[in-house]
DNA sequence: GTCTATACACTGATAGAC
DNA sequence: GTCTATCAGTGTATAGAC
């Protein structure tokens, strides 16, 4: 059973993720949600902001679970990452080079002018360092796994820029290399 | 001497940086830069996104020389690099986290809408990595400088996130010392 | 709960006087 | 070259019928 928010929200998260915040009009996500306007606002009072919310969190949320799950796959930790890099590369070459790096967008476009969702996008990306560094530290001491996550989120974080940017997934597969080295060392 | 259209494109570098490409108004630019509206479309006939390919063009080149004038005051490039992104981490600070990834936003907002001014930042991406990859290859083999530069641009683009929307000029920080064990070892 | 109609500010862009 | 006035379109948000 999917409801109308329900559907508002995954669209939302969609559209964010390939438009960004101020690209993305509300008209858009109803129409293509196929729900009416007056439920968009019956179900966020808070209007556009408090739905960006909540479609960041849940696709934060998403990406958090798959970041655990792939990890878990693979004992060592340098493998497990450095998988989990390429398969990024390879879901941003699949979807034209338009996501990948759901949250990117919107935590750059409102980290200085909405607190709320600059306060959401900074928890997650704390709720993924944590995912990272968790897996580092049975092969490294803490605070080198801490940095060592901050650096991965990051490199990702670029490096989905550049494959979006170049439209090709080849810088992805360089940093999956380099930060397999350097896990590894 | 300051023409109209240097003030007009150089007010246009600070906004995009700060608010990105559709969180920036042609009003905004005009109101704020001091010249009328009629100069914009006098200097640039094609509008917003002439405007923007411009600002970016310029904003890139400055980067450039920036990393190729740092890059060599020191002979070590772990060192000379780590300095390097400590600087970008003050930087950041300094702005209040507004500022910090002149182009960034703009290449995640138009990767997908704007063939011109993605083909820009594609462009400028490539030389930053040149300039770092000259650098490296002073101690490393070509092929690894190419994508450790790689690397070492998507972690400051991510870094750069990540210290506007945590307020924090730690991610820098750590990522600098992690890019140097990764340059010097 | 859902839908339509609409208010009202603002967007990028243009025309024409000066 | 500069300026004002203004266009058509779109943005977010709201009101009120059903």
């Amino acid at each position: 059973m999917t409801t109308s928010r329900e559907q508002i929200i995954e669209k939302t998260c969609e559209l964010l993720e390939i438009q960004g915040y101020h690209g993305t009009g509300l008209n858009q996500i109803v129409k293509e949600s196929g729900s009416p306007k007056g439920s968009l606002y019956y179900y966020f009072p808070g209007g556009k902001e408090e739905l960006a919310v909540e479609a960041i969190q849940q696709a934060g949320t998403m990406v958090l679970k798959r970041i655990r799950h792939n990890l878990s796959l693979v004992d060592d930790p340098a493998i497990a990452i450095r998988e989990f890099i390429m398969n990024i590369a390879i879901n941003v070459e699949r979807s034209g080079y338009a996501k990948g790096g759901p949250i990117t967008t919107i935590a750059l476009e409102t980290a200085s002018s909405s607190e709320q969702l600059r306060a959401v996008c900074d928890q997650i990306y704390q709720d993924w360092q944590k995912a990272f560094s968790e897996k580092l530290q049975t092969v490294h001491l803490p605070e080198r796994a801490a940095s060592m996550s901050t650096l991965i989120i990051a490199a990702i974080e670029g490096g989905v820029i550049l494959c979006r940017t170049s439209k090709s997934r080849n810088p992805l597969e360089r940093i999956a290399e380099e930060i397999y080295f350097l896990v590894g060392s």
